[in-house]
DNA sequence: GATTTTTTTATACTATCGGTATAATATAAG
DNA sequence: CTTATATTATACCGATAGTATAAAAAAATC
């Protein structure tokens, strides 16, 4: 992307978190980051889609920062878990995302509604799918339930305490929260106690899959555009990467092991992330 | 109040909940109220302080709907309680509240902030106190922490659930976060395990308790100038109100009983209603 | 009933907002 | 060198919350 572009995008994220989207005026991105409003309008269509860029942006970080976390580590690591769900409260934190995120449902623009709602529900059922693999097979049906509950815990916790002024120690919150999940557990399957469809968020998934589609075609591009230009040695590793991530379920730490071989790798790396992680 | 500008108030409430607070003009106030901007402006010093008398008018009639359910009824009585919250959730779906709140944090005015926070604080009070009542003295010490788990999770399903655009049960979500809560507060207080001090809230009272002073003084001064044009027999109940209400802990059903007989006790009502309910 | 005071109205105004339009200028590509 | 693209400065649009003011209407006072 345009290194320009990207200056301007970094001074707007600033003042968002400084002082909020609605209280930065376009008139203070354009002073911030020095260029004019036509070169603005030519980046952004509007205001609305510059805070999708950047919501973007945070979320490809965030899910990067959760892989790494996870790398190497079973898949029902509790303390990875914990961990996972710190990065996500630190981005919120770091980015004022809390604010940001209710300044979207002020506005009318129905398309960036929708994206947040869909990150939202995003986190969900990457929280659900992740609650499966900690407590096993036994908690899908009451999946949901959990995953609302444990995020409605955290999330309660941690803006009370922010309207309250007081310190945040989110892993004591975060920890709190997964002691009282445990115990929600052993209850809920005993007593068969369900609240809502484990698969009601299924619903809200066909389109992010055609999404996966699109991002799987742009990969597949990138990697046979970087072919055109490679060695010898360099193609043989892009065409096991291809195969690799047209499998059903590809090995995610042999992929990272090649990738680490791939030179010129950094835009192929977000892209994979984001791929792998959706 | 002025008839007039209750109609105002009205016709705003009515658009605020219809089309949001941020999409509602306050020329579109003027033209559904008909009435003109000087008089907009006289009655209300800003659209933000608008939005405080009618956010203020909900909370009078929400306690004074969760004040009827209890009425009769035991403290430890966890019908009531259920019925009590499903009060709150009612009115802030009825008033589109959630999307309201969130108008107001986007907004710069620290006034309204500082309302919806203290608000917010107000209700947790509650919450906490109720859940003692609920259960005992037991689970004082870890009051505050299941009011905030079970806001959350009630919350939290309740907000997921409208933007899926599913249905909302709030009986079996309040029911179902009770038997959560439940089941918590046995391991809660068999562990020990605390999060946040119970006593975080008291912080936030004094403020809260000036206010109560300033009720009390209007509530007495409302009653002194009743008796200047009451007949006799209204000047007994009266005084009898105000030594009562004086007492430190009024009691409430006789209160309840002489108010019935005073004549014209509407405005009295309110008063007593939002004095007693804080 | 006349006079005074208060309330309401209509209208014009300010400053700011997001966004558009355009003509001139600078930079890069062919 | 020429052409195409990117950037700039500037004026503009319609809508916003809120202010100012003079005339008209309503209410209160004498």
């Amino acid at each position: 992307m345009n290194e320009r572009k990207q200056k301007v995008m970094a001074a707007a994220h600033a003042l968002f978190v400084e002082k909020g989207y609605a209280a930065t005026s376009v008139q203070d991105i354009l002073e911030k980051s020095g260029i004019s409003k036509g070169t603005f309008y030519n980046y952004f269509p509007s205001k609305n889609e510059l805070l999708m860029s950047i919501f973007e942006k945070i979320n490809l970080e965030t899910n990067e920062r959760r892989a790494e976390v996870l790398a190497g580590r079973p898949v029902h690591d509790k303390e990875a878990f914990v961990e996972q769900i710190k990065v996500k409260l630190e981005v919120n934190k770091e980015n004022n995302l809390f604010v940001l995120f209710q300044g979207v449902f002020v506005s009318e623009d129905a398309e960036l509604k929708k994206f947040v709602k869909q990150h939202h529900f995003n986190e969900l059922r990457w929280t659900q799918r992740r609650l499966i693999e900690l407590f096993g097979e036994d908690v899908r049906p009451y999946s949901v339930d959990l995953a609302v509950t444990l995020y409605g815990v955290v999330q309660n916790t941690v803006h009370f305490l922010m309207a309250a002024e007081e310190q945040v120690e989110l892993n004591a919150i975060i920890r709190y929260a997964m002691r009282r999940v445990e115990t929600a557990v052993r209850d809920i399957v005993q007593t068969k106690d369900r609240l809502l469809d484990s698969r009601i968020l299924e619903r809200w998934q066909p389109e992010m899959a055609l999404n996966r589609e699109k991002k799987k075609s742009v990969l597949m591009q990138k990697i046979g555009a970087m072919q055109e230009t490679a060695a010898d040695d360099q193609q043989e590793l892009l065409s096991f990467l291809q195969d690799e991530l047209r499998a059903s379920s590809p090995r995610l730490n042999i992929i990272q092991a090649v990738l680490n071989n791939v030179t010129d790798r950094e835009e192929l790396v977000t892209l994979i992330h984001d791929f792998v992680n959706d």
